[in-house]
DNA sequence: GTAATAGTGTCTTTTAGACAGTATCGA
DNA sequence: TCGATACTGTCTAAAAGACACTATTAC
């Protein structure tokens, strides 16, 4: 497999996409931007971050994924996760088939440069239900819902969205993003039990005032930990 | 992006890996096979089934690993499932960079059509934790090891194992299958209760004997659920 | 004081864990 | 009858779930 001479006109064309997600005013909201009416194809659609990779300006996708990523949204390398490579003639109909390799990414709001304009591209943050309902360019419909599936999926299991929020945040922060994620209401008790004792998290010297109420607690992720967050019980937990 | 006629050069070679995994003798075996003395690279080398994705030959890489599979397992369309796409120039040094994308499947062994030698290949079903002892070529070795942890993780949330078993089950099976996998012991009358109460299993009329004791109940799965097994408790299950 | 949100305590229900006990076969 | 493995019951410990209660602030 894999030789160069022999192949060459038999390669497929390889992009990234990336889904760039934050979560703000209480819903998630992912980054699009709107495709020239110079382009190729799919003119003036919308359209995920993406990048076509070249191996003479990229060695792994990562790189691409970073770079379609700093292009559109001014985050430079952030952690990105890939959740599926799609292959197919149908991704990009007019031309060749394409293997379109697909990140997300988790985002701090406070961390993103927010520009309507960068790098030429008019770049829009909306709210991942809204987007859905529109027809995007390629196969980012699939993308999208896909991403958005796993990212929602993700709450059940690890600590990833905590990286949503600011690096100190509150419980009921993260109780109040969880329970959008996970589409269900939390115990509050129950919650701060669970997290006190599975030690995900470290309580900071500092309290944050919201208002006209006792002052709550800040938090910061115990890095040390990661992976499964809630305890399963299929076994002792030891 | 995707434009073929300015990026033709420039665009890397792309292959798919399959992981095959049988459950025979009470372990995980994975099938690799010897690369012929002729090869260009990695002559002589121990390696996983694999497949240059040709866009004349495949439409989708899905199609490819399949290829791969039957050349080399002989099963056709058996559940494959994507677990990651690895991409660089590490992965088959001495010529382009190149994308992998890599699926494991699930097999039931008596499905598989055994051969020493199929298509021209010498094959081998060996145990995980030994061909991972080994040399394998082009990045293989790291795709064994994240298919394998991929697999083991499934067991703790998904019914996804129980695809290694015969249609027609103990809950037995699937309890020491689930111990290999999760490394840990299960008990026997905890792990019935959760079986029953999930529904996801459908009492046959049919018993198994296995030896001079009462005969053991079969089972088949409830293909009507899917998706995580294990209820969590984050919030009530209702 | 009141309103508002942060955080705790306590009781009931559900589930897990350990393990003894019964069932059904071959010999 | 005995040995072996399949399967069930029962008791205790732990965790989940519901919700009342206290804490701290601005006004």
């Amino acid at each position: 497999m894999f030789s160069e001479k022999d192949y060459s006109d038999a390669r497929p064309n390889v992009g990234v996409t990336v889904v760039p997600f934050v979560y703000d005013e209480g819903v998630i909201k992912v980054l699009i931007y709107k495709r020239s009416s110079g382009s190729e194809v799919f003119k003036d659609f919308l359209c995920l971050p993406n990048r076509f990779f070249n191996i003479n300006d990229f060695n792994t996708m990562e790189e691409a994924a970073n770079h379609a990523l700093w292009e559109k949204a001014g985050v430079s390398f952030p952690a990105i996760i890939q959740f599926h490579t799609f292959s197919g003639s149908y991704i990009d109909p007019t031309r060749i088939t394409t293997v379109n390799s697909c990140y997300y990414s988790i985002l701090r709001k406070s961390e993103i440069v927010y520009h309507d304009t960068f790098c030429g591209f008019d770049t829009f943050w909306m709210d991942v239900r809204d987007v859905l309902k529109l027809e995007l360019a390629f196969n980012h419909n699939e993308v999208l819902e896909l991403a958005y599936k796993r990212l929602l999926a993700s709450a059940e299991y690890t600590t990833d969205p905590i990286l949503f929020l600011d690096k100190k945040f509150t419980i009921n922060e993260l109780r109040v993003l969880t329970e959008f994620l996970i589409k269900k209401p939390i115990d509050n008790s129950r919650f701060r039990d669970r997290i006190k004792k599975s030690g995900i998290l470290i309580e900071t010297n500092e309290k944050q005032l919201s208002g006209s109420n006792r002052p709550s607690q800040l938090f910061i992720l115990n890095e040390n930990l990661d992976g499964y967050f809630y305890p399963k019980s299929l076994t002792k937990s030891t």
